[in-house]
DNA sequence: CGTAACTTTGATTAGTATCAAAAATGGTGG
DNA sequence: CCACCATTTTTGATACTAATCAAAGTTACG
């Protein structure tokens, strides 16, 4: 099941966020894997699963979440072309919480394992990876910031200028016009709102003309002022990062 | 400056969450590391500086935060002894937030560099760090959830459980019986709530028999009682991890 | 074309913020 | 050891944000 190329997102999306070499590469490109395609709301794993698996997307938007014992729930984080969903898999066991599709979606499945040796053969590979986790960590802390400080219009404004950005990058559309992979109650649930008081804002925000939107597509008629009314500054998502030769100097 | 021993606590809290051998034990406490200590108060560093070393706390508390435009605050994360405060900064240039001593602190502060080559020439350190910023990146999940989706007396009772295990963990106190180390605007300020209503929220607590305080000090009456009130779990702060060999097997 | 999922609307309520000020605590210097 | 000051905790009154509940439109899909 060898299709090297069909994980070119992947190592794009690292090669943006840090050097790496053709070796380095050629390495992931040739890690194991099998394409799956998933349908929207499929669970990829669940709270308690075994960390078998690493997801990476290929095509479509997947989210991460908890459930609460009163049904609610809180998603963790979107996940779009080229971002690994459970990377940390390589070290962990078990799964603490779930992954489910957004949209349609398709997802390379790499065995745990196979990563977890290539990090631990390759150093420069290993680093890369952490970025990556790194930079997803970064992100997490970001919307810690939007739930606890934000209110409801500043919280949506910035989710919405994070989707812009990161689909930018990603090369899937523009900052300030793309199709929303999430309905409004998902939006709700990504920003400990209630889908009524989203619908609300987003009639705000559109009577405010930062926004138009029709079925399901988003336009920003203006990516400063919206930028502004979110708080949003997208340092967090493009962290620069140290460069630190892979061969040891100094230390041994 | 070579005080192996003062390292100590760092390779507690490690070797607590993944093996670690005697080699590599002793190549993380001949670390370069300054001793440094700190008043309450005071930042150890702010957002924007440059990641030039790494933070680990010996003893007392520290927190990371990001401030906002209008001046409110949201606390991330809580340090304690053996956490590392920004062991990412071994990777990272730049903090995207600030860190500040809650309580009288000493931190070993190590040069980012070292611990950058360290995980170079030696993957099964790389590895045993990267968890620990794992369970980090567990807590700040956990952290998502309880802003996003739970009520104030529900987020302050899981805030003071998982700082008791934490505690526990650290050898520091009992998990249902401990000196709190945020004052209510600080619980208020990592809640995402304001300080009256965490005094309330305090106040019922102590109202329905959950805890007693007397300066400082805070008693849980009922621990179980108490994690269900916030609806505790602590698989997140003690997650198990693969147990993958250093040593490459199939993958070269 | 029919059905399920999603969006929109309105009325009411609950939870938490805000503002202001008093009481208690903790640390400091005399 | 006490008096003083700054910080923290506590109390109360009021305002506002967002939740809840219910139902009607609308869209997307098979």
């Amino acid at each position: 099941l060898l299709q090297p190329s069909l994980l070119l997102p992947l190592v794009a999306k690292l090669a943006a966020h840090a050097p790496l070499s053709d070796a380095d590469r050629d390495a992931i490109l040739s890690l194991p894997h099998e394409i799956v395609e998933i349908e929207a709301g499929r669970y990829l794993f669940r709270e308690g699963d075994r960390a078998t698996n690493c997801n990476v997307v290929l095509s479509g938007f997947a989210c991460t979440h908890k459930l609460l014992p009163d049904g609610s729930r809180q998603i963790l984080a979107v996940h779009m072309k080229g971002d690994g969903i459970d990377l940390q898999n390589a070290l962990m066991i078990l799964m603490d919480h779930n992954a489910q599709a957004l949209t349609a979606l398709e997802v390379a499945v790499i065995p745990a394992q196979a990563i977890g040796e290539l990090m631990n053969g390759r150093p420069s590979v290993a680093r890369t990876l952490w970025i990556e986790t790194l930079i997803h960590a970064s992100i997490q802390r970001e919307w810690t910031v939007n739930l606890g400080r934000r209110d409801a219009r500043t919280r949506i404004a910035h989710l919405l200028c994070e989707l812009g950005i990161r689909q930018e990058a990603a090369g899937l559309a523009d900052r300030d016009r793309y199709v929303l992979p999430l309905t409004q109650e998902q939006l709700a649930d990504a920003t400990g709102l209630t889908a009524v008081h989203v619908n609300c804002v987003l009639k705000g925000l559109a009577a405010d003309g930062l926004i138009t939107r029709e079925r399901r597509s988003l336009n920003m008629q203006d990516w400063h002022r919206m930028a502004d009314s979110g708080q949003f500054a997208p340092d967090y998502l493009l962290p620069a990062q140290n460069d630190i030769p892979t061969q040891p100097s100094s230390w041994a």
